[in-house]
DNA sequence: TTTACAATTTTGTTGCAACAAAAATATCGG
DNA sequence: CCGATATTTTTGTTGCAACAAAATTGTAAA
């Protein structure tokens, strides 16, 4: 689960402002499980542990809270969000209209290319579940959708479900060990691939809408067997 | 089209941070039309213009661009977005199937009060448009839009049909007046009235898509009007 | 042990000055 | 009049200190 911190990318103090780096850093972080679900996130703490001073840090969070990847616990308190079960319906009812228009259009321009590069995504997503290494193979998943995505040549699409996944990225973290052994997608991830073979929009819609759902029903049991094993 | 700076709300000191009041005033002066589509906005203006130091214009500004509501047009120049062709088909399609969905669910939780509240906001409407105030007609009209999307009881697709909103209100401003008198949407919403009353989810999709498309075609040759008088 | 309250520490916000870089303007040669 | 270049002005960024407010810790009474 643990990600460590010297395998992400450091901060390159000279091709972008420090604020838009920090806002990067903290993503991938978060989109990486690093901070679990009630984190509590300071502007001098975030400044001190990506070395910028307080103005970067503090954008960076202001960025991440106005996106509802970070939330306000309290006026002076921003935490990594816990889902509940009606916001993890309402986002997963938002991802399958928005990654299901992205999926279906990816349709459109896919070359052969890019499905092996899908093949090589798939790979290194089994590799990684053999190997147990389950938040690596989230991060591979994570690639896959979106290699995906960025086929249907709709960048601000994109950006919107990019939106969306760090706002459920923590709770996926935080429960998928309990069940990311059961080999989650494979077989959503093989359909929609053929698919995109065949520039079969809808079944490529249809497989990635599945994949949404299957992982929508298992976050709902993990959430479920978590509350009644914290109401004892 | 010119809306008086002095109608609009002035910020409130106390209740909320500056860098939030700051950003809840450029977002109404967008949507407002304010500024037209390539304007030019500086921290330092903005600060003074909303009376302010820096660092709570910095934040507006920063957050606004972060939402695609404003746009770089340089490394130091950041400006109010003139879409193209492409972004306006883009956001059109994204606005399809989030407003869409929201409109279905609209008809989930709606009372009857709803729809009075909403034949209320129609009036406004047309109103403003038989005076000829096409600001006003265009204000009335996205709050009718956005009564309906606040039945659908999901607050976050709410805000992420407000993002597009945002990107598209000042290309709106800027093309409207030219067609507005044809009285847009005016049956359109008439039958999502109806549908809503009936609490058939298709119907009111259907009509708010139609609304959305009818804004679209019109945008579109408002658009390319500009071109080829502007390449003459 | 728990609850209510007081003391203390931590925290976000705000304004500002300095700096480097970019944009705007002026200048000049053709 | 136009285009390229040099100059001046404007601009975003960054770091920081002061402040008020909130969160935390400590304390004591029940």
């Amino acid at each position: 689960m643990a990600v460590h911190v010297s395998e992400l990318g450091n901060i390159d103090r000279a091709a972008e402002n420090l604020g838009d780096a920090a806002y990067r850093q903290m993503k991938e972080r978060i989109i990486r499980g690093v901070y679990r679900p009630g984190h509590k996130l300071t502007v001098r703490a975030v400044a001190q542990e990506l070395d910028v001073s307080t103005t970067p840090a503090r954008d960076a969070i202001n960025r991440l809270a106005s996106e509802a990847a970070l939330v306000y616990a309290g006026p002076k308190t921003v935490v990594v969000p816990i889902l509940d079960a009606k916001a993890l319906q309402e986002i997963t009812l938002i991802r399958l209209a928005l990654e299901g228009l992205a999926a279906q259009q990816a349709a459109e321009h896919v070359v052969p290319e890019d499905v092996k590069a899908l093949r090589s995504l798939q790979k290194q997503i089994n590799s990684a579940l053999d190997a147990g290494r389950y938040a690596d193979a989230l991060w591979h998943n994570k690639e896959f959708h979106f290699a995906i995505f960025r086929l249907a040549k709709l960048p601000h699409l994109v950006s919107m479900i990019e939106t969306l996944w760090l706002r459920i990225g923590p709770s996926l973290h935080d429960l998928y060990p309990e069940f990311a052994k059961e080999r989650f997608g494979v077989h959503n991830h093989e359909v929609a691939m053929e698919a995109l073979e065949e520039r079969d929009g809808a079944s490529v819609r249809a497989a990635m809408e599945n994949d949404i759902r299957d992982g929508y029903r298992r976050l709902r049991r993990a959430c479920r067997e978590r509350a009644t094993a914290s109401a004892q």
